[in-house]
DNA sequence: GAAAACCCTGTAGCCGCTATAGTGTCAAGC
DNA sequence: GCTTGACACTATAGCGGCTACAGGGTTTTC
């Protein structure tokens, strides 16, 4: 299959392919005479493989890692085991920051019930104020931002 | 005050600072002769203001727009109310993803108790497989991620 | 008067794509 | 057989929000 196929098979992109290709998490792909990529079936469940982990937000890093243990079978999966419970680990620590700022974003909107001057907004007000025991985000773990993507 | 008082002052990393400025959420700082940076009380609590936004998991447009506001006191804040309401959307969807993912995870976890072959771990055999009813993460918000930065 | 600590500008890098510009290839319809 | 359109290729730049240089100048401290 080209390129395209595989992007509709994996539901994925033609560029990022392009681009995990780059990233070293495909292997260089083989080409036909005119120099357009073709694919087998492997390929196309390797790349599937990655948008699990991706749709799981784990990083091209830790998904190159679970590759090597994917491409040597016969070795221990321990760090496989490892790895995903930091993730959760990170993702556990995500969420209870964004809900400390969901508390924090809620308690900040009740101080401006409706609409006045500026000069009055309790948000604005409270934004300008020092807080004392804010223990600012993250340092912890790798799972970013409270925003996503597109649109 | 020059700016590694103002980055004291405002827990704030003075190339931090610089880029705010080249950012245009800082004015462009008055200089002395030596062409250094000098600040009042005025462009601190601006600072201050944009890094308890930060704090919040706002971005620089978003800031840019309450600082708008803040700079014309008696205009209607109506639209810092909604800006406000949505950034507590976009969190709270986040929160949603996240706590699925952190379900995932959990489950795909428990399916390699110990440590064996990697051709028999029930993880990476887990992500290989195709899922159905997978709604893949966010197009809704700008919360994104679950990778803080540091460490 | 030398060393350390601070300041400056400009540029490149991080991640995971995404989007261009400019070119080449291929299949279908006339 | 020639045009049109869909697809493919490479190379490069951009997003956000910093962070980290390199290579210089200034100010403070001993």
């Amino acid at each position: 299959m080209k390129i395209g196929e595989l992007a509709k098979a994996a539901n994925t992109p033609v560029e990022t392919i392009r681009y995990y290709e780059r990233a070293g998490l495909l292997p260089d792909a083989a080409r036909t005479e005119s120099n357009y990529r073709i694919y087998g079936e492997a390929q196309r469940d390797r790349l599937i493989f990655i948008r699990h982990c991706r749709g799981l937000d784990m990083t091209l890093d830790e998904i190159r890692l679970l590759l090597r243990f994917k491409d040597s079978p016969s070795e221990n999966c321990a760090q496989v085991n490892t790895l995903i419970d930091e993730h959760i680990g990170h993702v556990s620590v995500r969420i209870r920051e964004l809900k400390n700022l969901e508390r924090q974003l809620k308690t900040l909107r009740k101080t401006c019930g409706e609409a006045r001057e500026s000069s009055q907004c309790g948000i604005l007000n409270g934004l300008s104020a020092c807080r004392e025991g804010e223990s600012l985000t993250g340092k912890t773990g790798h799972v970013h931002g409270a925003h996503t993507m597109k649109s």
